[in-house]
DNA sequence: TCCCAGGACTACT
DNA sequence: AGTAGTCCTGGG
């Protein structure tokens, strides 16, 4: 059992939406490549516990965007607009997660025309199927699956996960890993244009799924997806209106951190039901 | 039983 | 260049 301070909003973090496996149990159980994280907040202190606490503070850290200084982009974002204020301060404490590029690749096409419980439904039945099993606290989990396993599988394994007609490019994707045509690691070498083209190049991401894997896994703060809720407040308190549009207009105001300033009104407009 | 929500691709203009 | 139809699952 390791503890660090409690100064960020640990809920708000894991439910938002970034991920779509957590298990909510007197706190939160989350996993991170090979281990098991439970995490139970007072008022002072986060506890962490682990099936494994080398370096467990550390990887915490990296996984909740710790380092990161957020005051100084929130006085960023609202030294370019006031309207957002709002916002913030109910985002306060809202981190981004930094999550692995494979599995958010993955879930990401998963989620392509999905529900939440469906995505991560099939999440949990890939794992349970292909990922390790781990013992922690007296209950078993399950790793998210390697690529090396993953490559083995055929598309009718994929569609038993309940992945319907994304099983192909499920197929097909873990296949051009595996054959180097896409190169995860390629990607931190590249701007936010750069790596939404190339991602998009391989069938099954188009742009909603690239901003994502963007903005959760290789921490580029300015893409971010357009869904709906964005459309509606940026023509409801901004009258902007198309996709482009709402990105050329989000860049110019808020810059590289554009995705976060986007991810805390999302926050902000989803938990308060603003129309 | 049917209907709906939810992204990307394909095949049309 | 723009768009209607299609692919599935889970829930109302």
């Amino acid at each position: 059992m390791i503890k660090i301070k409690n100064n960020f909003d640990l809920k708000a973090t894991i439910t938002c939406g970034q991920i779509f496996r957590y298990i909510e149990d007197d706190g939160y159980i989350i996993i991170l490549k090979d281990r098991i994280i439970k995490l139970r907040e007072d008022k002072n202190y986060i506890y962490i516990e682990s099936n494994n606490e080398d370096n467990l503070k550390q990887i915490v850290y990296d996984y909740f965007d710790l380092d990161r200084n957020y005051d100084e982009i929130e006085n960023i974002i609202l030294s370019k607009d006031e309207k957002i204020r709002p916002a913030l301060e109910f985002s306060k404490g809202l981190k981004m997660i930094h999550q692995d590029p494979f599995e958010t690749l993955i879930a990401y096409i998963i989620s392509q025309n999905n529900r939440v419980p469906s995505i991560a439904n099939s999440l949990n039945l890939l794992s349970m199927n292909y990922g390790e099993k781990v013992n922690f606290n007296g209950r078993e989990y399950y790793l998210f699956p390697s690529l090396e396993k993953l490559s083995k599988l055929t598309t009718s394994d994929f569609r038993n996960c309940k992945v319907g007609f994304r099983d192909k490019y499920l197929f097909e994707i873990v296949h051009n890993i595996i054959d180097k045509k896409l190169d995860l690691d390629s990607i931190y070498g590249k701007n936010s244009d750069e790596a939404l083209k190339y991602l998009m190049n391989f069938k099954g991401i188009g742009m909603k799924v690239a901003s994502c894997i963007l903005l959760f896994a290789y921490q580029k703060f300015d893409v971010y997806p357009v869904d709906t809720w964005v459309k509606k407040f940026m023509k409801d308190d901004y009258n902007i209106e198309g996709e482009n549009n709402i990105r050329k207009f989000t860049y110019d105001k808020y810059k590289e951190y554009s995705g976060l300033a986007i991810q805390y009104m999302f926050n902000y407009k989803r938990n308060n039901k603003i129309n």
